[in-house]
DNA sequence: AACCCTATTGCAATCGATTGCAAACTATCC
DNA sequence: GGATAGTTTGCAATCGATTGCAATAGGGTT
């Protein structure tokens, strides 16, 4: 059904029609002040009239710039599903937004696909200028590989130590501990963390877990940690199959848990109530990301907000400097906690 | 902190290193037959050791492909985010997936950042040999300009009557139909639906309920149909606003909801639970998609799964053929009713 | 030995836009 | 009038890979 229609016009088609060089087309339609005004308006009149849209891909190829970021998100190798966690899709769009509004195109991939080599891909075939990789995970390797070549990216994630590149992402640490110090606070004595300590973001988080029972002087009970996917349905069973046993035990009963993320969190909550498990009164729960759901399940989740509007703008910012040039920090987001039903005992 | 590092080589760089002229090493990359096969090893291991990687520019250039697909969201231009329902992340990491095991690489964008002429920057700019357009909603405008142009695009979305491209989308009229009549089984007599019916998928959905309604001899009560966006919250301030004056009106007491998608119905469950309303005993309820939260909240969320898997596979297959100058027809995937706990009053 | 055929390889043009440098033209001033 | 400075414009090279066509070499045949 696709009608035959006018080839795509070329520079030289507006040049000629213009009756100018292509030089002074191009020139004039790029607004070069070296161009006469008069000049100037009539070509660019006469492209507009036309529709005319400057071929990209030559474009690229002569100035070497493929105005074109490409964002990586990494997931875990279990989980089938490539995307899952709508916290990854919050955070894409604002990088969208953001790249579109500094006039560049985004290449988005999942890691599955390009397990090879991202510098070759992306960068060395000229494919983008730049990469934002979205989640650290265990998949440090070829993030270090960048990190080796000359190719300018940024991670979201947790800064480390002391990285060579940017690392952008919230205060993980401080998060998990301004959570779980409310869990404390609501008169709750034993935490489970869930959430795969494998991955360096969800790591801080468990750092900043212990933070806030150290400082309340309260044991470390490792089996409490329980290495879930970020999905509702591992957290569900998981929870199942080792949290049910810590509903009363000897070392006391269970009667809280620190989600590393919100979908964790409701998949938790979810096996909970069905066993018939009182929230919050019984037990207690807080999550990560807030992400939209988050505030229309029932009970409501008390989560820790990741600010993904300054994130993704920082991140794109961050790469465009570095494409630049420039010499940009990691940083860190402050973060905030929303205590909703699924945490507040005290009314 | 970017190291300087040997400049990236091209390709005439592996032809002197291999001692042949470009043309062969550029047919001996592309396993031209027609090249010696010890010729082509040669090259190819050169390649190989130097990590060489094609111009994917300067291949488009001359091949007249990008080898790129680009992939428009739109969305509700009320809504302020750009990527809100869950059910656009799982689409879109499938057709994400799909694309690159065909060699296609992915541009997104969302339609707040390309409101102007999709033909021009993505087709006629030669970034993208194609186009997948995912929701039609309120802009078809944009999506009949396309259809006049020759340019090779599918939409997710309902088929209209006799579009003159492909939309491939889910059997919604059915899937509502099930749904209701579900909800009518488990004995509910007042159906309102909530979703906004200027969008053709929705306006399908609707008509679904019209026919369950209808076959079951019940009066179509139109002040129970609320155009609320896709976002819990818009329904949950909805159903507070309109629905709560329903759940006893002289018309008999508002029994069930059908929403036009999860996140929809969680909103409206959501107020509804807060409201005091017992799920599914007073009032139960059945949404659209199954996004990966519905089994997972409290009551479960009863829904009707669309085929994401099957649905971006197809869209990306018939984008791939209508690039190849076939003609492809549009169509609906099949659906299937989930039934879980927020409308299962029978156990 | 002459000739033909096939298997390989290379030359050179091409894709479409950008840009350094030189040319042309106008204006100004002595 | 002519020289100089300033403003516009165009020529031609360039980005890197692909490909039609011509050229070459080697093998086989009569």
């Amino acid at each position: 059904m696709v009608k035959e229609c006018a080839k795509v016009l070329t520079l030289a088609d507006i040049a000629r029609l213009a009756g100018v060089s292509e030089s002074t087309a191009s020139r004039a339609l790029r607004d070069n002040p070296v161009i006469n005004a008069a000049t100037r308006q009539k070509v660019q009149q006469i492209a507009a009239d036309h529709q005319f849209k400057v071929n990209a891909t030559a474009r690229s190829l002569r100035t070497q710039k493929s105005h074109t970021i490409a964002v990586i998100i990494l997931f875990d190798a279990k989980t089938q599903q490539t995307l899952t966690d709508p916290f990854l899709l919050d955070i894409l769009g604002v990088i969208a937004d953001e790249l579109t509004r500094q006039g560049y195109d985004m290449l988005l991939s999942t890691s599955k696909t390009t397990d090879k080599d991202w510098r070759s891909y992306y960068f060395d075939s000229k494919r983008a200028d730049g990469l934002i990789v979205i989640g650290q995970g265990e998949h440090d390797e070829r993030v270090l590989q960048l990190a080796d070549a000359a190719v300018p990216f940024v991670v979201w994630g947790a800064a480390d130590s002391d990285e060579t590149y940017p690392v952008i992402g919230s205060d993980n640490r401080q998060g998990a501990k301004l959570a779980v110090e409310h869990l404390l606070k609501q008169g709750c004595k034993r935490v489970a963390f869930l959430g795969d300590i494998r991955h360096t973001e969800i790591e801080m988080r468990y750092l900043g877990y212990q933070d806030a029972l150290s400082q309340a002087g309260l044991q470390l009970e490792p089996k409490l940690q329980l290495n879930t996917d970020f999905t509702a349905q591992d957290a569900y069973i998981k929870t199942q199959q080792v949290l049910f046993n810590e509903l009363s035990s000897s070392a006391g009963s269970l009667d809280a848990i620190f989600a590393a993320s919100d979908a964790i969190a409701m998949g938790a909550m979810k096996a909970l109530l069905e066993y018939g498990v009182q929230i919050p009164q019984q037990l207690a729960i807080v999550g990560f990301d807030d992400i939209a759901m988050s505030a229309y399940c029932t009970p409501s989740l008390s989560t820790v907000k990741q600010d993904t509007q300054a994130g993704g703008k920082l991140l794109v910012s961050t790469l465009l400097q570095r494409i630049a040039g420039k010499t940009v920090p990691s940083a860190q987001l402050p973060v905030r906690l929303l205590c909703r039903q699924s945490s507040l005992r005290l009314l």
